[in-house]
RNA sequence: GGAGAGGUGGCUGAGUGGCCGAUAGCGCCGGCUUGCUAAGCCGGUGUACUGGUUUUUCCGGUACCGAGGGUUCGAAUCCCUCCCUCUCCGCCA
């Protein structure tokens, strides 16, 4: 959610904006019901203010008096009950209006309709040059007993899958490996609830305009499954006043993440590549409302994620998100893309997001600066490893001619010391 | 799932219809005092919207005592619904 205030102001910042992002924004029914809700809060201001003057005199007059003075309360009453209802219509309307309002994307964001207008910014490493025929992750991992998609589906539906043996040891070793290596950072690991109620989705940006995504628990209870931690971990400290002295708060959280993949029918159908369900490690950073430090902690989650992909020795670029391809909370978003030899290029493991105070306005998540005036945060968020696509990864660039995968030396202690994992194949 | 207790300001905890945006203590901030340390004294200390002053300051209005509704001229206080916490019982991991 953005300020009010701004489309108030410079409501040309804000459809320009909109624009950027290729998002249709209309700002005059709610510029027009953000002047209606002020004008008829103001005049129920004044009513009340009478009726409390009036009520009080009611209060101090001798008893036998009341009962005549009372009398005359009545039809304002009534009155102010009516303007109350309508000023509540008001209200909702124009916050379900405002919800939708997309946030400013920065101006360092390329301008483009979709994701083939992603502006490379960087590539590390090279992707590999196979002297022999590799094998992509499915043909690998059932070859190796490590993948059991068919029985996957079976119990849960397409896009579901079983791991097997090393790989599912591997899955534990990567985000393992991820999460240390953020603690060591100074990060705080959090475990959290991946059932959240609605609320928390409405506050963090995926309500409304992203329910098709998520898996809701029937009307028994008002709880959604998240598609990442980013949304337990930012809504932590929703509705408080955090001391400017305990920020920046920076958490990692290892969970499930569940994705319904609605709309994605025929795409990306082999393998593992999308799922409904996966493991992944995020970062979430807390701070003060400065933009540049922001921008700070946007290069820093970067840097961490680059720093894992890198200790992994996997290939990778990074992609500055063009206007059209970013969603509506986020100034600016780098995706981190790894190379993924089945694909013969790279897909997306990583994306980092920097949001201003559109999430935590939401939330109501504000803290105190050292003049003791109150702020609404800045969040910010990367992946530090998703399980699936770092296997797909790391199994298909590290596998050798005869089928067994060589183990990146990161690894090597959560896997039993072992440098390589799966048998010679025939 | 059944029975009961409760949710008040950063914290503890008063308050059972008007004098309560809310006693008190702790904490915090400012000032004073004390030769150090500790303590003491005085003052201040919620958030949002809004009017005037018109950056700051200052003065005023409205709302908020878990959330939403209701009763009443008037609700933190009474009633209803929901959420949450705690205790006991049951069930389950």
């Amino acid at each position: 959610m953005i300020d009010i205030r701004l489309i108030r102001e410079t409501p040309e910042r804000v459809e320009a904006g909109a624009r950027k992002k290729r998002i249709a924004l209309d700002l005059g029914p709610l510029r027009e019901l953000d002047a209606r809700k002020t004008a008829l809060q103001q005049e129920l201001d004044r009513i009340r203010s009478e009726q409390n003057a009036a009520a009080k005199s009611i209060g101090k007059a001798p008893p036998e008096e009341r009962a005549k003075l009372a009398e005359g309360q009545k039809a304002a009453k009534l009155q102010l009950k009516e303007k109350e209802e309508a000023f509540g219509k008001l209200e909702t309307e124009l916050r379900a209006l405002l919800l939708r309002v997309p946030n400013l994307p920065a101006a360092e964001v390329p301008e483009g309709k979709d994701d083939s207008e992603n502006v490379e910014v960087k590539k590390w490493g090279e992707p590999r040059r196979f002297e022999f025929e590799p094998r992509d992750h499915i043909a690998l991992g059932e070859a190796q007993d490590w993948i059991d998609v068919e029985r996957g589906a079976r119990i849960a539906g397409s896009r579901n899958y079983f791991l097997k043996g090393d790989l599912s040891l591997l899955e534990g070793a990567v985000m393992r490996f991820a999460l240390e290596s953020m603690c060591q950072k100074g990060f705080v690991p959090l475990s959290v609830p991946t059932l959240v109620r609605s609320e928390v989705m409405i506050g963090t940006g995926y309500f409304p305009g992203g329910e098709e995504q998520a898996y809701r628990c029937d009307e028994r209870d008002d709880l959604v499954l998240v598609g990442t931690a980013e949304v337990p971990v930012t809504a932590l400290h929703q509705d408080e006043i955090l001391k400017c002295t305990d920020l920046p708060r920076l958490y990692v959280a290892s969970s499930s993440c569940y994705r319904r993949e609605a709309g994605t029918y025929g795409k990306d159908t082999r393998g593992l590549y999308r799922v409904h369900q996966f493991q992944k490690v995020e970062q979430v950073v807390i701070d003060i409302a400065d933009p540049a430090k922001s921008l700070e902690h946007h290069h820093m989650i970067v840097r961490n994620a680059e720093e894992v992909l890198q200790a992994l020795e996997l290939p990778y670029r990074i992609v500055n998100v063009c206007g059209g391809d970013l969603g509506a909370p986020q100034i600016q978003k780098f995706d981190i893309e790894t190379w993924m030899p089945s694909r013969k290029s790279y897909g997306e493991t990583h994306s980092a997001s920097r949001f201003h105070d559109y999430q935590a306005r939401r939330l109501n998540m504000r803290y105190r600066d050292e003049a003791g005036k109150v702020h609404f945060c800045h969040t910010l968020n990367n992946t530090v490893a998703a399980s699936v696509r770092m296997l797909i990864a790391l199994i298909e660039n590290h596998q050798c001619a005869d089928g067994t995968v060589r183990l990146p030396a990161p690894l090597r202690p959560y896997m039993g010391g072992r440098d390589s994992i799966g048998k010679p194949l025939g």
